[in-house]
DNA sequence: CTCCGTGCAAACGATTTGCACTATG
DNA sequence: CATAGTGCAAATCGTTTGCACGGAG
């Protein structure tokens, strides 16, 4: 099965790059359709699925949220806001991580794994002191 | 608003429990059903929510799937199969992740961290030795 | 007797898929 | 010109919600 850089798929992984930021199907689907308006989501969805399995993107799989892709494959982590679930990279110093400590448990032959740091950005931090507490 | 013990409730809480396992909504439904016909899904999914937030159970969000609950509130972690996306304990030296290191960076105020293990459970690993490899 | 909780069905958000058509290599 | 890719609509999956009724405290 080989790849065609189709129009839509050359565009997609473009606007990806040119946005620096880790953006949801829908969120790139908007960008893109200014650009070719009559694009659809599905499309969107294949193709991204398509380039991260051709490593042209990462995919980011938040636990429990909606899924983001990374314009950068490069290695690194992901910090995301609680607030406004926006997605930072973020260097994690892997080895402060023993990962062959973790090893052996239950037999399971351990694949990967993932750090997961969640906070507040910057900007949610300054919302908060607006608005005092009622949140919630 | 407190909280009052219903009979499905109980059942539930004590199926989960019973289980020993990190079941999904679904499947909680199905082991409840056979004890309770008329339940609903929804109902299943309401209180698991709130036992969560009584901290009667835990909640796993493991990236990009189902949410699976825990009968075992103690502070631990989890390792999940990416073969058959069960999930299972498993006790990290939390000291080998040196949170403060990841600290500062973007500005961020960090509240917390997940660490999730990937791996193949001994049951999928065995299975795959069986079919070779004409998997994919 | 007050409301929290229930069952049901419908609504929901994110993602996937079947289909006939289009266009890349 | 074969077949990967597209647009569209409908389907699917996990989960949530509105509503009228039921039962715990």
């Amino acid at each position: 099965m080989q790849l065609r850089m189709t129009n839509q798929r050359e565009i997609i992984l473009r606007e990806l790059r040119k946005s620096r930021q880790h953006l949801s199907a829908d969120e790139l689907y908007d960008r893109v359709k200014l650009i070719m308006p009559r694009i659809s989501l599905a499309t969107v969805y294949r193709n991204l699925e398509i380039l991260s399995e051709a490593g042209l993107i990462g995919k980011l799989e938040i636990s429990g949220r909606q899924k983001r892709f990374d314009f950068d494959v490069s290695d690194h982590d992901h910090i995301y806001c609680v607030v406004c679930h926006k997605v930072d990279n973020l260097i994690i110093e892997r080895n402060n991580v023993n990962v062959d400590r973790l090893g052996t448990a239950a037999g399971y032959a351990i694949t990967g794994y993932r750090v997961e740091i969640v906070g507040i950005c910057p900007e949610c931090q300054k919302k908060a002191k607006d608005v005092p507490k009622n949140i919630e």
